[in-house]
DNA sequence: ATAGAGTAGTTTATATTATAAACCAAATTA
DNA sequence: TAATTTGGTTTATAATATAAACTACTCTAT
C-alpha cells in the first residue's frame, strides 16, 4: 500500500541538498547553505550522511587560499532522488487502488 | 527555493495515516495498523501527536465489549496535507525557477 | 608582528523523533 | 480458572536532527 520511504532522503535537508545537486550537477558548500538556509554545522553532518551513502561526492580543495568544499550528485544519488519521489506518489494520490 | 514541510506530516506513517484517512474518511486503529505495517504502540503515539495537532479526529467507543478507536480525518488535516504535497513539489521539481 | 575579525568548515552536545518493549484492562477460549 | 487474545497505552531506548562550540586557517589594520 505505502512504499517505503528512503531514510536518507527523508529528510528535509538532505532532500533539498539532493534536489539542487541534481538541478546543478556541481556546488560549493557555501552555495548549498545559502540556498537551502541550512547553518553550516547541520550541511556539514548532512552533506557527509549523503555521501557516505554514495549519493554526492565531495571533493575539497583549496580556493583562494580557502577551503572549498564541491558537492556532486552520484549515479546512485539520482537513482535515489527518483525512487523516493516515485514512492512518495504512494502517499500523494491515495486512491491508485494498486491491489494494496 | 525550498519550502519547509510540515514537520507533523514529515514522518512516514504519519503520512501514510493521513493519506489513507484522506481516501478512507474513517478507519480504525487495527485497520490502520494493518495498512500502514505500523507496530500498535507506534501508532498510538503518532496518532495522539496527528490528534494533538488537530489533524484527526479519534473517538474512542466499544464494539462487541471491545475497545474501538475510531479516526477520521479533519479540515485542518486535509489542508495540512495538501499544502505538504505542495510543497514537496518544490524538491521534486527543481527547474521550476520562481525565483527562489 | 600581532591582535581582531572573517572564512570555511568540523565536532560535540543537546533536543527531538521514532521505535520497540513492557505493561494494562478486559474478553475469549480451553 | 488459567492461559491466550484483543486493543490498545506508557515507558524506555535508539536514531536523527540541530545548534553551539570549536578548529584551522586568512585577511586587515596597527
Amino acid at each position: 500500500m505505502f512504499k517505503e520511504l528512503d531514510p536518507i532522503l527523508h529528510s528535509q535537508l538532505r532532500l533539498a541538498v539532493v534536489s539542487l545537486l541534481i538541478s546543478v550537477k556541481e556546488a560549493e558548500f557555501t552555495f548549498i547553505k545559502e540556498k537551502t538556509g541550512a547553518t553550516a554545522g547541520n550541511l556539514s553532518v548532512q552533506l557527509g550522511k549523503l555521501k557516505d551513502a554514495g549519493y554526492i561526492d565531495v571533493t575539497k580543495q583549496f580556493k583562494d587560499n580557502y577551503p572549498l568544499t564541491l558537492c556532486k550528485i552520484s549515479k546512485k544519488g539520482v537513482e535515489a532522488f527518483e525512487e523516493y519521489v516515485n514512492a512518495l506518489q504512494s502517499y500523494m494520490k491515495p486512491n491508485t487502488d494498486s491491489k494494496d
